[in-house]
DNA sequence: TCGCGTTCTGGCAACGTTTACAAAAATATG
DNA sequence: CATATTTTTGTAAACGTTGCCAGAACGCGA
């Protein structure tokens, strides 16, 4: 391996020389600069980065730690963190946890082991030493930022969207297209959006008058499969709902299948309303209609936030709502119903 | 900062004897190694992980290259990869191109810098050094697996499938389907597995005695979009096809749309067959015929290869060709046939 | 209790950089 | 041309580990 000395050696000069040549090319005469860069070509050196990052205070590297990778919200998100973070000189680096604490947490320690500067998390869970300073009400360990859930009683910024906010629209818009039996399909309650979600549901309905019925509510876990056999449960009820609300679009997709085996149509025997707003959901049979979440905005900010902890800049805001919108294809049945009132 | 000479001098032992707690703890007396590991406890140390990596030769981290993280098919490859990762002692770097020579290189140094030890390229990109090695002939200077691709003349160990076989025996499925007017959607053609498929494409056709019409040969760039709009190209001809063999399941599913605006079904219009086997395939309308690739053999070999390069263990096989597989859903007309048949 | 072989332990030199500081060289000033 | 000032350079000390080597402590048999 090729060193800072080799260099030195090779052009004449001290090591300081071509470490300077290298950050700070004004300051060393264009005599020796010149030699340095030949060296540097001639013998191919590469600066050996583990030994920077020994010397230098940030690394300039994040962590984004993933429950699932191939979630194509989940990546979305990701791509626009990468592109932002290439921007501002950040290295990135993904882990995937796959819901499990142990990966989680050797994933975290990547950061208290300098590996990395600090951490942008999407899911639902935390690292043990962030849950340990949740309950001494400390603060933050580790530079953290929370990119879709927020836990209360941890002071951590945080970007989201507002998911009862959100889930409502939902609900409205389907109870907007004159459905009353509205089941809807959610995601495992572990997850506190999940949850909100759920509450939205609700609060659409109560509002509007109407009363889940027993067996409306179905447990999911995200996958289009859990969608899938949701869906079947939903179709067995002697009160049969003639639209329902998905937590995310995989699972609405598994449930359009549910329904097209059973023979029926959407949206003329049950709308469909999803979210996340997949690519493959405008592609889904009939094409999906489902609440946008703007993922773009999402990796953006999570990573400008980071990289402002990281810097001492102040954050403008520690908790960041962007906006959701309502995406109406046809699974709502909005140009059915339109077509009929004409 | 917390480090190894706090903890030594806290527990009244050598950095060494911390140090050896640590590594192999066997080899230090009990008494110490209490009272080492009681000082890090209560003094919440955690190893400079850049430090280690400074005196240790190996990092035990790869990086996975991906064109497209939002691509479920790098995904899914990527997830097994992690996984084999994980259980090998890995840490994986993930990076993503966007197809960009910039920003695979700027990954590529990672290795020549140190940072990991190893590289996993998917896609058809190769890093500027490598590509240099090529031409000269050279031995690889950094280890590095391909996976998906792989080139003429690089000596490099290789996991894929065998693509012209693979793409002949979806078109060949259609033959068998009594399709006569095959067209086909490829991918962008400086990919060479996509030259491999459209040649598996034209071998089933000419053995069948089937000539493409000018026309039915379509470029796409393996996005749904591309899929559409390729297919109403394909929907505009005046012989127009019976069937489309697509390079891959995204562009399968944007001509799936295509088709149905247009008025037309699937199988009976137009049988499509894909590539890649997506999750989403399944649950398109109709469900897509499609060539499955083995994702999780492809990730856990080339995880599998690069540890055995790493470690100078010998390489059993320089190209591993992993067998694909033909599923058959109704998108090909298959059940039809069948019905028919009767 | 001594001597000897083992097992443990501590000191210290790496690893490849960056950077403070001092020294040297170049330049400006009179 | 000497001196003061500025710019450029080199020396050496970090950064936090690991692991070699020498020496200390221990255990055991006599």
């Amino acid at each position: 391996m090729v060193t800072i000395r080799d260099i030195a050696k090779r052009a004449g000069v001290s090591v300081a020389t071509v470490s300077r040549t290298l950050r700070e090319p004004e300051a060393v005469r264009p005599a020796k600069r010149d030699a340095v860069n030949q060296a540097i070509e001639e013998m191919k050196y590469v600066p050996n980065a583990i030994a920077q990052q020994l010397r230098r205070p940030r690394h300039e590297a994040i962590i984004v730690i993933v429950p699932e990778i191939a979630n194509p919200f989940f990546s979305e998100i990701v791509q626009s963190i990468e592109n932002v973070a290439h921007e501002l000189g950040y290295r990135v680096l993904i882990g995937e946890t796959q819901g499990k604490q142990e990966r989680l947490d050797y994933y975290a320690e990547m950061v208290t082991s300098r590996v990395a500067d600090g951490l942008i998390l999407l899911g639902s869970l935390l690292p043990s030493v962030v849950r340990a300073t949740v309950k001494a009400g400390k603060p933050l360990p580790i530079p953290l930022v929370l990119a879709c859930e927020s836990y209360a009683g941890l002071n951590c910024p945080h970007v989201g969207i507002d998911n009862v906010a959100a889930a409502k629209l939902a609900v409205q818009h389907l109870i907007a297209m004159e459905r009353k039996r509205i089941a809807t399909i959610t995601g495992p309650m572990v997850n506190s959006l999940c949850a909100d979600r759920l509450r939205g549901y609700h609060s659409a309905m109560v509002e509007a008058g109407l009363t889940p019925e027993a067996g409306w509510i179905v447990d999911g876990d995200f996958s289009i499969e859990s969608g899938h056999t949701a869906m079947l449960r939903l179709l067995e009820l002697e009160s049969r709902p003639d639209a329902v609300f998905c937590a995310n679009d995989e699972m609405a997709i598994g449930a359009q299948q549910a329904i097209h085996e059973k023979g029926l149509t959407i949206p003329d025997d049950i709308a469909i309303v999803g979210f996340d707003d997949l690519r493959f959901g405008a592609y889904a049979s009939p094409p999906l209609t489902t609440i946008r979440q703007p993922t773009n905005e999402l990796g953006e900010t999570a990573m400008r936030m980071i990289d402002a902890m990281l810097h001492d800049k102040p954050l403008t805001e520690q908790s960041v709502v962007l906006a959701h919108q309502l995406i109406v294809r046809r699974s709502s049945g909005a140009q059915e119903r339109l077509a009929s009132n004409k």
